[in-house]
Parts: C-alpha cells; structure tokens; sequence
DNA sequence: TGACAATTAAAACAATTGTTTGAATTATAT
DNA sequence: ATATAATTCAAACAATTGTTTTAATTGTCA
C-alpha cells in the first residue's frame, strides 16, 4: 500500500485523475460524478482512485485544490497594473481578471462551475476554500473601493459597494444557463467582449460610487 | 391505473409528496435525493411517488411549478406600489419584492435553492422555467429601467442595467452560504434589514443610472 | 350493503454505485 | 539480473438506487 503523502512531480495516472475529475465534476456534481466516468476519461482501471486518493470524496477535496491553484497561477489578482495605479485602474483590471477567469475556456473552464457548485451545496472542502482564495479576494477589492470612496476599508459603504461589483462578475458564472436561453447572443464570445463587458461593469460601478462618494457621510 | 391528468383540489398525499420533495430538492439536489426519503417525509409508501407522479423526474418538474406557483402568489413583482407611480418607485418595489422571495422563511425556503440549483445544472425543467417566469421577470425590470434611463427598453444600456441590478439580487441567492460564512452577521434576518438591503441596491443602482443617463451616448 | 375503482402497502427486482480483493505487471534499486 | 516495492488490472462485493409487482385496504356510488 501506499501513503498519499508527498509525491514527485510526475504521476501520470494521479494527474490525470484530477483533471479528469475536475471536469466530470463541474459538469454533473459531486454525487452524481461515477468514479468509473472518472477513471475512464482518465484512461485508468476503476481502482485508481482509490488506490492514489483513498476514497472518491478526498479526491473532490483535492481536486478543489488543484483547480484554484491553477485559476489564480493563470490570472492574479490584478492584471496588467501596477501597485500605484490610479484605484479606477485597479478597479478595472479586479473585474476584468475576475471575468477572464469565470469565462476561461478549455482545461479549466470547469473551474467556475466546481465554485458555483460549493456556493450552492457546500461541501468540507468550502472551509478552506473562504479562506484560502475568497477572502483575500473580498480583501483586495474592498482596498480599492475604499480608495475610491476615500473612507477606511472596514466603513459599511465599502463592504456593500464590494458586493455590488463581485455579484455582477460572478452573475455570469451562477446564471450563464438562463443567460443563453434568455439572450443567445449576449455571453462574451472572445478576448474583445469580455474586455468590454468589464468595462460596462466598471462603468456602472464607477458611477453609482462617484455619487456615494460625494452626496454623503 | 390512474391517468395523472386534472386533479381535484384535495389529493393529500400527493400534496404532502411535493412540499417534502421540494425539501429535499432543495437540501440536497435532484439526483442526491432518494425516493425513499421524500416519502418518508411525506408520510407515504415508496411506491407513492411512481403512483402519483409517474417516476421522480416528472416529480421534480411538477415540483419546481408548484414552487414557481407559491412564491409569485405570495410576493406579486411590484409590491405596494401603483403602476403610475414613478420608475424610481418602481425599481425600489422590484428589488424589494424580489430581495423578499430569496429571503423567505417557512415552507417555501427552498423555493430559492431550487432555482440557483436549476441555473447550475439545468434540466428539462429549465426552458419552461425561463419561459414562463424568469422572462417576464426581465421584461418587467427592463420597462421599467427604460423609463428611468428614457429609452426603448430594446436598447443595449437597458439589458445591461437589468443584470447589473439583478446580479445585486441573486447574489444573496447563490452566495448565500459563502456571505454568511465572510461576514456572520451580514445577511438580514428580518423584515427591516430586508428593506434596508433593498434600499441599499436600489440606492446604488440608480446613482449609476443617472450617470449613464446624462453623460449617454 | 355490495360491487368496483382508487389508493396504499410490503416485498422483490434489476441496475448502478463506491469500494475491495488478489493476481498480474511495471518500475526501482541493489 | 534479481528481489522488492509500486502500480495496474479484472473481477467481485456489498450497499443503495428507482421502479415494479401483487395483494390489501379504502373510498364511492348503485
């Protein structure tokens, strides 16, 4: 038998597993996933997730692991500004990494789906997950509100105004089903609209928060 | 046999059928969910469901209906306000009424989960859902925005504002196990916070708006 | 009441599930 | 090369699933 402790870089069945797995996850859930489905996108026996994981449930939990690794290895925080940049700079490039992460397409375009799936039926796994990646995103966009609402990050204003802009980027993640059905044509298809609907975004938040900003204590 | 056509009104058990299986629906998802539990919180035989319903799918279709039906009755899409009152009145009573369907108590707390399950991972109810609710949802916000905003509601600012106001909304639907795991005691819990929240996105919204609007295209 | 349909009940069925087993195979190191 | 460990494989296992069956029960109308 073997401890599934620390591995060498190369494992080839033990990477195929998750990626494998991250897929049929994201695209049926948790139970509904068969480790046979699993096993046999990954061309591996029906035993190998046992053997390299243990059981079907450690190796959702790993699988969350590996897909956040990769999200924010693909797409940091803010893309392509600097630490000085003016904060309606930094506001743009948050929405806009967010965006290109919840509308990546290949490999890991389950990703989003394995988040909206741990939003929707928590699992152990979303513990960690709130911690480890969510909060310090929450973190990262209330300093740059609060930059531009000119009061302290912890000001009540600040968390709302937070909410007010993540709930339009990850709108597209939670509802992309009923958005094609409603408007067919209106999901970002490449690099150019999604560029344009973080603009929209920052926009319509930049807007409401020059009023906040001034009309007000 | 019996053909599953119109029904009297009384039908006991297969109404206690749907309010347990939206329960559990709702707690643990369409395929997560066993025949045997539902009819054991409905106080029926296993072979209950496949009686009344046919087989658990179309159970879970009449199910998602039957919620739709509740939830509209209970909180109508404008509520306490005349259809000649102002749109800034109008767009407060929309999110207001919505904002108080997601964050209903009782018997029909599952009413949200169901749908934020449906926008996940879609089934055949889906289309009938988008069809016959979630539609007319949107066509009413887009009047409505068409008006503050004072153009044809075909116009592309207005569908954009329609998700930038909605996305507000669902994302205490979707993210509600995240939010109240980030800030414990962020959510609203009674009826005043409610419209304190409601205030707070119409507040937000509209400031965005008025910008949009004069400085326009 | 008595015949007939509607409904409920208990049991069994067939299929699928995650997991385990034990042998076969491959890799590794002496 | 050979012994030893790591990995893969086919097969089987035990549990759970939705569904069906057949009999018992209940309700309804003549």
């Amino acid at each position: 038998m073997k401890v599934s402790a620390d591995h060498p870089v190369q494992d080839a069945t033990r990477n195929q597993l998750l990626e494998a797995a991250g897929e049929v996850f994201a695209e049926v859930g948790f139970r509904n996933a068969t480790v046979r489905a699993i096993c046999q996108r990954a061309g591996a026996n029906v035993a190998a997730i046992n053997y390299h994981f243990g059981d079907k449930e450690t190796l959702y939990v790993e699988v969350l692991r590996y897909a956040h690794g990769k999200a924010l290895d693909k797409y940091p925080l803010l893309l392509d500004v600097t630490e000085a940049a003016a904060p309606e700079k930094k506001l743009q490039a948050f929405i806009h990494s967010l965006l290109l992460r919840i509308f990546e397409k290949g490999s890991q375009s389950w990703h989003g789906r394995l988040m909206s799936r741990e939003m929707i039926e928590p699992t152990a796994a979303l513990d960690a997950l709130i911690e480890e990646r969510i909060r310090p995103t929450h973190s990262a966009l209330a300093q740059i509100i609060s930059e531009i609402l000119k009061c302290p990050p912890t000001d009540a204003r600040v968390v709302s105004c937070v909410f007010s802009v993540l709930s339009q980027c990850v709108f597209y993640n939670h509802c992309r089903p009923a958005i094609a059905k409603l408007f067919p044509n209106l999901l970002p298809h490449d690099a150019a609209s999604i560029e344009k609907l973080a603009a929209q975004i920052t926009r319509f938040s930049l807007a409401a928060m020059r009023e906040l900003s001034t009309d007000k204590k």
